[in-house]
DNA sequence: TTCCAAATTTGACATGGATCAATGCAGCGA
DNA sequence: TCGCTGCATTGATCCATGTCAAATTTGGAA
């Protein structure tokens, strides 16, 4: 399998011992600028497990408690299975961002790598606890997972409430906010995902998602270029058709 | 406009003052039991807004600014509005609860109330710099906010990959463990919501989810009486049905 | 107790997106 | 550069849920 292949030979050459400590310095850098190098630092150093996923594989955690996992490079997607095997993309992070991955929850939740990537995981509770002590780090985490809970309303009331183009039209505004690159009026955007991750996100099949690209292309909203580069010609029309206020 | 007038009688034998004490201390020994007394409650005080809410009003925020809102007594809805008056409702809550409801995102947020209910609204940003001094508080507000976050996330399953009964008996099990009696193998229910509630809660049409409560019905995993009164005969097999793993 | 408005239930029909089935194309390895 | 493999696109058909239209029931008000 050529990603396992990748993966080995990247970890080789990029020296496995190196990357954890830069991983976890730039963790304690956004997360809690304040307390480097503190008895905080260290305790919170000896719960992190680093690792390197490679892309399409899973993050191993323990299924019996949640778990928190900084993603320090790399695009990760944090799927739900409910039975039968039916997969719910719940949300997309990328590099800088902090995951809660919940256990034991109605649905089973697993964070898989859409590129390769390093990541920091922590068990939650322990974690927590540590944080306790530092307002300043636990101000951080509450106002990421607000966010997180703020996409997650947004991304609700898309899968409630708009159709297949709007939901295509939401998406892509979204990521263009989040790894496009902007130029005046218009975006460009790498998307690490295929089209078959987008409609688990979405709620949709692969099927209508190309659909609703061809569309969107008929429209003139958008270029696409091989299987990942989209180009946003008129992101704020774009918006429109997502139903945005 | 009969909700109206209950409202003002409400607020006229309730005396208007007393609630308000009541209301704070009730939300301080809930958020943080330590700080009981101290100049941090004191500076919460002073930002807390207590109202009184009546049945199918929406709680007055400022538009400009993100809120938090603390719900001392009865039930409320949290309503996004994408364009075209499409309505999804995005989470419900009970007494006891605190709600992040943001201002300015994508979708136009806002709390409704269910029933009568008193509650205490914060403005966000002031609310969480004065938390940043009591780490336990802090800690309160993250653990609450990673929750309403799974519950979210939960609910993102249901409306991106479920179809109607599963998401009706997704919403009555997770109702049940919210606000149910529970009895062994039994569970009874008195849902504050409506119908048409529970459809724009689920991404669903009012005559849909009519449908699949006579469904319920027929299969005996559901007794109903009048319109707001649930008795689930076997919640075990109705989370069978909605899907959870 | 009776009445009424609003909520709910039920039925008939329409439709957006799912499903099934080819076909085309991109990106990788030889 | 060529060819292979898996992803993406396109087309035809089906079905779950939406939409429109009555009945029927509920719970409060007179």
């Amino acid at each position: 399998m050529p990603t396992q292949m990748e993966h080995v030979s990247n970890r080789l050459h990029s020296m496995p011992a190196a990357p954890c400590k830069n991983l976890f310095d730039a963790f304690l850098r956004a997360f809690a600028p304040s307390s480097e190098k503190n008895e905080i630092a260290c305790a919170l150093r000896k719960l992190a497990q680093p690792m390197s996923i490679g892309k399409g594989r899973t993050v191993p955690l323990d299924p019996a408690q949640d778990a928190l996992v900084y993603i320090g490079s790399g695009a990760m997607k944090l799927i739900a299975c409910a039975s039968s095997g039916r997969e719910q993309i719940v949300a997309f992070h990328f590099a800088g961002e902090l995951v809660s991955v919940p256990a034991g929850a109605w649905h089973s939740y697993g964070l898989c790598a859409l590129t390769e990537s390093d990541v920091l995981t922590f068990p939650a509770d322990p974690f927590l606890e540590v944080a306790a002590a530092e307002p300043a780090f636990l101000g951080v985490l509450l106002e990421r997972s607000l966010a997180a809970l703020h996409r997650c309303r947004d991304k609700a009331v898309g899968l409630g409430r708009k159709n297949a183009q709007e939901r295509l039209a939401s998406f892509l505004v979204g990521m263009a906010g989040r790894i496009g690159s902007i130029e005046p009026g218009k975006c460009l955007l790498e998307l690490p995902m295929s089209r078959r991750d987008i409609g688990d996100s979405l709620g949709l099949t692969i099927e209508t998602i190309s659909r609703q690209f061809s569309e969107l292309r008929q429209s003139d909203l958008i270029e696409t270029t091989g299987r990942s580069r989209v180009l946003l010609r008129d992101p704020a029309a774009l918006a429109k058709r997502a139903g945005h206020i």
